[in-house]
DNA sequence: TGTCGTATACTCGTCTGCGAGTACTCGTGA
DNA sequence: TCACGAGTACTCGCAGACGAGTATACGACA
């Protein structure tokens, strides 16, 4: 898997606007901010001009003007060329396509778990819990204002969104039954360790893979 | 939400390893490496020095001593600190009891899906459905080798992995469904507009929010 | 005895992400 | 009318992530 010459995320949300039209950069930050595209990944100002100086670079948008406007300062203008159009639906046919290998951090703090007692445990997991519930509702909220305004394939990923939370939620539901029904095996031991702070040293070498 | 000193995963993984016993920075790539921890994140050896010498200037580690072992470069041994645990404790208290803005990066693919026609949309879904139906095999298998040599503790995050993914297994199957059948509204206007290219327009100014 | 490959253990330099700062302008209200 | 705050449009410089390179030791094999 060859790596992309633009890496971040920010890069793709750049092209996804400058394929509608040529803007300057902080034109796109605006377009992007009323999309709500913003409220997942905040738009950071460094990132935004390094992005498009290097998506010009390797040749992805190209400078089109630069206007004075007024007094403001300068704008310079980038419009999408057709190797940026191009670059922009391998991506997408990547991300669609392919699954990441770098897992969510909640998995890898669920790995580490066991550092927290059983009880902090379960009232971080119900925090989650709470946060989870609530993104639902967020999300269903949005989707019915959205509905009548746009067609359905544009709220797709809010209907993915979605699902996925859920099924986290059901997850998250199920293990803390375990926990708080003591239905989980070596539980006595788990508070026993993490209150005398002793490794059952059985564990200590249990891998060769 | 403060911003952790040292921000990278890799960070808490050696703070993890760390914990059981002090270590030089080779050591720990090792272990994590021998745990299948690099399965999901490849080691990047650049980093691993970065980041140790930042938590040690953080405080969360303290060198121990630096042992010239045979004519091997030498080695400096890493203890981790009680503030270090703190810091340990704490990132894996946030890890489980909050959820993470960013979205997964098939979201945002989703988002623009449309740029690639229903067809490829189609195809390339299929091919993420595979790949996820092998990731749960994996997954699977990984559980049953592992269970007979730890407590059921130590597993749940492949248990969460496997649930999780069967549950985007589900949901890829199902919009495929929608797509293949042409359940989905609009999917004539998909197709027209990506073989002539032309934006339907009225969709051009659909937000405010 | 020489040498070839692999494991050990880092070092260095680049590239990129990003926050904080800058500077100018426009509208609003007292 | 003029002060103030919000919006506009960037610039700068640091720090962190990472890849590729380096250098030595050791075992195996011929």
């Amino acid at each position: 898997m060859k790596k992309r010459k633009v890496a971040s995320m920010l890069g793709l949300a750049v092209l996804s606007v400058a394929l509608e039209r040529a803007m300057h950069p902080y034109e796109m930050a605006a377009v992007l901010k009323q999309r709500g595209k913003d409220a997942d990944m905040p738009i950071k100002w460094g990132s935004l001009y390094t992005v498009v100086a290097n998506l010009e670079k390797h040749g992805f948008l190209e400078a089109v003007e630069s206007v004075k406007d007024g007094g403001r300062p300068e704008r310079t203008v980038y419009r999408i060329t057709p190797a940026g159009r191009a670059e922009f639906e391998d991506w997408v046919r990547e991300l669609v396509g392919t699954v990441e290998k770098e897992p969510p951090r909640f998995r890898s703090g669920l790995s580490m778990i066991g550092i927290l007692g059983p009880d902090q445990a379960i009232s971080r997991l119900r925090q989650r819990l709470a946060q989870l519930d609530e993104h639902v509702e967020e999300q269903r909220a949005a989707l019915e204002r959205l509905r009548p305004l746009m067609p359905r394939l544009f709220l797709v990923e809010v209907e993915y969104d979605i699902a996925m939370t859920e099924a986290e939620g059901r997850w998250v539901r199920g293990f803390l039954e375990e926990l708080t029904t003591g239905a989980l095996p070596g539980i006595d031991a788990w508070r026993r360790f993490h209150e005398t702070g002793e490794f059952p040293d059985d564990l200590g070498e249990f891998v060769e893979r």
